[in-house]
RNA sequence: GGCGAGUUACCCAAGCGGCCAAAGGGAUCUGACUGUAACUCAGCUGGCUUAGCCUUCGGGGGUUCGAAUCCCUCACUCGCCA
């Protein structure tokens, strides 16, 4: 992980906006709020104390949660103070998502990934000054709770009629998959958090993803009952891809910030194949780009759709802002040697190399097939699908298309010494070193 | 607790004793076109030592020459009644 202060440095909000809210909105970022006004009136005033939380579903935390943090970033520079919280406890429950209930993972898994969450978040908010960001982790004050004070002291609070109507609730409630109480119970414990966290820090605002817009009003809804308080929350809205297919996706893995389930490359890829369409969007949301750099890159979509300026300014900066400038450069120049119109032999060799060391890669004697090398590198699945790949005429070794299937390795010469470059589609790479 | 319905490949969904590695649709993937696009068209999509063989239709057991299809049982889901 690079180092975190100096890209921060470099982050500002943008100054043409009459006030933050206004900017948050023209973000895109704001989709529902408690009070709109309210909302607004608080932002501009003096600092307040704000929350988002991150579940451990996973190892890493993906571009989801990437939208999240950018929110918390930019409250915080516009003074405000951020509340990073991991969900130690209520990643052990886990929210109901609309489709199935979860698998409960074991305890010491979901404290490694606590861990894991709490480093990576700690990456994009500053830690220092007088509006510092405080990492906080809800096991801490329900662990020691016991069932009879949770259902006395919270669960008085809350209406089952009023719970079963929250769309995560209502959606599983009708579908096959029904829903457990544990599940069910997943609101209340959300709810807690901003309690605690009023009481504790005298946090007044909740934000995250508007799917989770159920939860975030049961911790709104909460303190109002039990201490007669107005606070607020914010919903991000849930980002859409014009052609309909799931945002953050990558041929149906998710793309995570961890380099090593996602590379670089792979998410420079990612960025740099956003729709036409979408791209401003993007930008407004994961850069800090300026309103006036952003209109003008919004020309150039609509003067020069081919060149792709928006794109590539969106790939790099994200890029740049997850894995830092230098991995940056160097994925962006990989995938410019990699898609260049020219032959492999007329590329630098050192660009060539440089690449390659981008991609997955396998080491393999002169003697393995294609095939083989398909699956070793992980560009095909099986042999069997390697097969057929390789029959479409979807396959390549140097830029050649590979015929046979049993075709060796070795037959292919190579413009690096010992490198060769295989090709599964258009745009899907591996690096093979003969050894 | 009682009764009824259901659990099929990535998703939805047919199939109800052999012609089933399993219709159809969606999605992915590949090819043509192109901007590493979109749209459109075409093809592929269980595995393997690939004219063949092996494993799959919630789990286990059984009937049968033969089961995704019939029987028993377990698990889970949904609905109705209490």
């Amino acid at each position: 992980m690079p180092p975190t202060a100096s890209h921060l440095d470099h982050q500002s909000n943008d100054d043409s906006f009459a006030t933050l809210h206004e900017e948050l909105l023209w973000r895109g970022l704001i989709h529902v709020s408690t009070d709109p006004e309210a909302l607004a009136q608080v932002l501009q005033g003096d600092p307040i104390t704000y929350y988002c939380g991150f579940d451990p579903t996973a190892p890493s935390l993906h571009l989801g949660n990437l939208v999240q943090l950018l929110l918390m970033r930019r409250l915080q520079l516009a003074g405000h103070k951020p509340l990073a919280l991991v969900g130690g406890s209520t990643g052990l429950i886990g929210d109901p998502k609309p489709t199935a209930e979860r698998v409960l993972r074991e305890p010491e898994v979901i404290a490694s990934w606590v861990d894991q969450l709490g480093l990576q978040v700690s990456r994009f908010l500053s830690f220092e000054g007088s509006n510092a960001a405080t990492l906080v982790n809800n096991l801490d004050w329900t662990k020691d709770l016991s069932a009879i004070d949770f259902l006395r002291d919270i669960g008085k609070y809350y209406r089952v009629g009023t719970m079963i109507k929250k769309d995560a609730v209502a959606a599983r409630l009708s579908s096959d998959a029904g829903i457990s109480y544990t599940e069910f119970s997943y609101q209340i414990l959300q709810g807690m958090d901003f309690l605690r966290l009023y009481e504790n820090y005298g946090c007044v605002l909740q934000t995250g993803g508007s799917d989770q817009w159920g939860n975030l009003t049961s911790g709104t809804d909460l303190i109002h009952k039990a201490l007669g308080v107005s606070v607020h929350a914010a919903g991000t809205p849930l980002i859409t891809n014009s052609d309909g297919t799931k945002f953050g996706k990558s041929e149906g893995n998710a793309i995570w910030l961890d380099s090593e389930l996602t590379s670089p490359y792979a998410m420079y890829q990612f960025w740099l194949n956003t729709d036409d369409r979408d791209v401003i969007e993007r930008l407004k949301i994961f850069t800090f780009l300026p309103r006036q750099e952003m209109e003008s890159l919004e020309q150039a979509v609509a003067d020069q759709p081919h060149a792709r300026l928006a794109q590539k300014t969106l790939a790099f900066d994200v890029t740049s802002l997850v894995h830092g400038p230098q991995q940056a450069i160097a994925v962006r120049e990989a995938s410019e040697a990699l898609f260049g119109k020219g032959s492999l032999e007329d590329l630098n060799p050192d660009a060539f190399a440089q690449a390659l060391a981008e991609l997955p890669t396998a080491s393999l004697s002169a003697q393995t097939s294609v095939a083989e090398a398909l699956v070793a590198t992980g560009l095909c699945q099986s042999l069997s699908e390697a097969r057929r790949a390789i029959s479409q005429g979807g396959v390549s070794l140097n830029n050649v298309a590979v015929a046979e299937e049993t075709q060796a390795l070795g037959e292919a010469r190579p413009p690096h010494p010992s490198a060769l470059l295989l090709k599964r589609g258009k745009k899907t790479f591996a690096a093979l070193h003969l050894v």
